[in-house]
DNA sequence: ACGGATGATGTAAGCGTGTACATGCACGGC
DNA sequence: GCCGTGCATGTACACGCTTACATCATCCGT
């Protein structure tokens, strides 16, 4: 049986209320008997019941982090940034992964971290509004990452800037045929941030004066395989775009498989830019849009220390930005445009004919 | 304030006893009492307060998950797995992330996770004996991934016949000088995975003949840039390995880069063969060694199942099988075999001593 | 018709802390 | 020498639940 408060207020004289103070570092305890107190304990090899504090104290010392998919680079990315500040500041983590949809239901229909915790982080999960009204009830600090909600502390990269910055690179560089791979298109709860980011794409396009087409996108849902089919079909229109924007990395490199294998080439062919800066782009030689990941747990964490500080009362909304990483997946359109009409290709490659049939097919 | 028992109790008009009883479905409620308390929990929209409870019962419904980074792959991979079955049966998951050298130390120092959790997995975490002790110490269940701790559950590989599949996978297409990419080769807490697969190399090598050469075994510390420069340092070796086993596919990523950096082509020039079958490894064509990493989090949290239901008392030990996908990284060893010698090679590409040349600079 | 099962429900004692309040003590100013 | 102050410590209740035990009604067999 593990030593409990008691054992330790018998062995140093003293009663528990004492050991309760000592112990966690409170005024008005002689520094003798405070000594007496922290060598009982350790003697003892004391471990204070997290419950029966909790219980008393109506403090949990844990901050519930939900998401959907922990197994996803993102994700755990941004975990690994939450933990390490609450983890330095003694809290602790109770994950919620709620991917799977009856597991969402379930959550929202029992609650189980009412009471449980301190405070909660929501990743990027879509949320319906009462799901949303069910999460404020809890009455705890809530930080959110991408996604809004009123009353809480919010987290976010500039959606739209990203996206924009992505299209009008890609427009420098003459292309006007530009495809998009799309992430979750169709989540009937809607993920926000896929929605802010077609838009984007669109407006950008449309101020280039580019007509719309909506052939041009494809949903990927967020997946390398997903990634390549969504390719595929690009690759299968008519008139095939020059250039794709994958709205994450991972499907960026689908997309990059899928022109490997049918023998295209990036980006003298086509030209294709992500979104993230996985760990892989790098490898990969992938241009994207590259957003500091883990940084973005470490915000989110600080806000939930802030609050329940006290430090600041009012929840703070930090936007923090992406950077255009150009590497080798993107280049120059391989259509003439006016400023190479005159200039002969240097490289002998398929002919804009030869690959409109390749694509076809 | 959120409604307790009593209020509850109040309102279904029995006793808080009944209201505990009817909520967690025992037996010896009538029918009709259970009807009342659940409506009535359902209009306070009650949640049962986990600390109380579990201060009263002694269970936490909560499981520790112990390892060193949830930020990679391979981990974040097993939690999704854990946490599918153990959300499954309502059991919470706290998660503890030791890759910080000092927060471990503070980990053990403090033992947080006592009185706290129902049941502890460790994943693949370096552990010294005292330290193996301070677990076994906190009298729950425990299941260990890779590492072996005497009474606790297990799960693992069999890491020495992966190793030797890959090894002999190499062997069999002719290549003699075969390097190594090992991870953490000295972490002093030792991590005994790399331990077995380095002395497995070792052995398949000398089975086969092959002395045994020290320069072929880099250390590239499970990352990608640390395959690379890995893969650069075989390279410049004298005499460098027409093939090389890298003990985690992350590092296979690096030095496939590496290699199309140097412009050496794979497999023609040289071979390389991973381990995990990472998400990217089809993406890159990689041959590899599979393992089921989900699966393997299922099976720990299966055990941890087992073992609080007091299924099984005696703690079982479940190794998962490997499985050798051959993919487009390896092939025949360019230098010349017996079999090999009075074959003209097919392809143009770089002379034996041209290839060396080009590394030796 | 009566004793004893059997099943439904209530009573109350913990579970191990935190903390408001009471207590006791030393000290200093008048 | 007395009283008010401030600090160190103890007392005891509350936190919200679980559960052993007591109680009571019901029902069955003889």
């Amino acid at each position: 049986m593990a030593a409990s408060i008691i054992d330790v207020a018998r062995r140093a004289g003293v009663s528990t209320a004492t050991v309760s103070r000592a112990l966690r570092g409170l005024p008005n305890v002689s520094e003798a008997t405070r000594e007496r107190v922290l060598r009982a304990a350790e003697e003892l090899s004391y471990t204070i019941s997290p419950h029966a504090s909790s219980l008393a104290s109506g403090r949990t010392g844990t901050v519930g982090v939900v998401l959907p998919f922990v197994n996803r680079w993102f994700y755990s990315q941004v975990v690994a940034g939450i933990d390490s500040v609450l983890r330095a500041n003694d809290l602790d983590i109770l994950l919620y992964n709620l991917g799977d949809e009856r597991v969402h239901e379930r959550f929202f229909a029992r609650m189980p971290l009412r009471r449980r915790v301190d405070a909660l982080i929501v990743l990027n999960l879509p949320l319906s509004a009462a799901e949303r009204e069910a999460l404020v009830s809890m009455e705890v600090p809530i930080a959110v990452l991408g996604t809004r909600i009123p009353g809480c502390w919010h987290v976010s990269i500039d959606n739209a800037e990203g996206t924009s910055t992505a299209v009008r690179h890609l427009i420098n560089l003459g292309h006007r045929r530009i495809g998009m791979i799309t992430g979750a298109p169709v989540d009937p709860r809607g993920f926000t941030t896929p929605i802010v980011r077609q838009h984007t794409y669109r407006t950008v396009l449309a101020q280039a004066g580019i007509p719309y087409d909506p052939d041009l996108e494809a949903p990927g849902h967020l997946g390398i395989k997903e990634g390549a089919s969504a390719m595929s079909r690009l690759l299968s229109l008519p008139d095939p775009p020059t250039a794709v924007f994958a709205e994450s990395d991972q499907m960026a490199f689908g997309a990059l498989r899928m022109l490997s294998r049918v023998g295209l080439r990036v980006p003298e062919d086509v030209s294709v830019i992500g979104f993230d800066d996985h760990e892989t782009a790098e490898l990969l030689d992938l241009t994207t849009i590259a957003q500091p990941v883990a940084h973005q747990g470490e915000l989110l964490a600080r806000q939930i220390l802030d609050a329940l500080s006290g430090a600041s009362e009012e929840p703070s909304r930090v936007v923090v930005p992406t950077e255009l990483i150009v590497r080798g997946t993107t280049g120059a359109a391989p259509v003439a445009r006016p400023r190479y009409q005159t200039v002969s290709l240097p490289r002998p490659g398929p002919e804009p004919d030869q690959h409109s049939r390749t694509l076809a097919r």
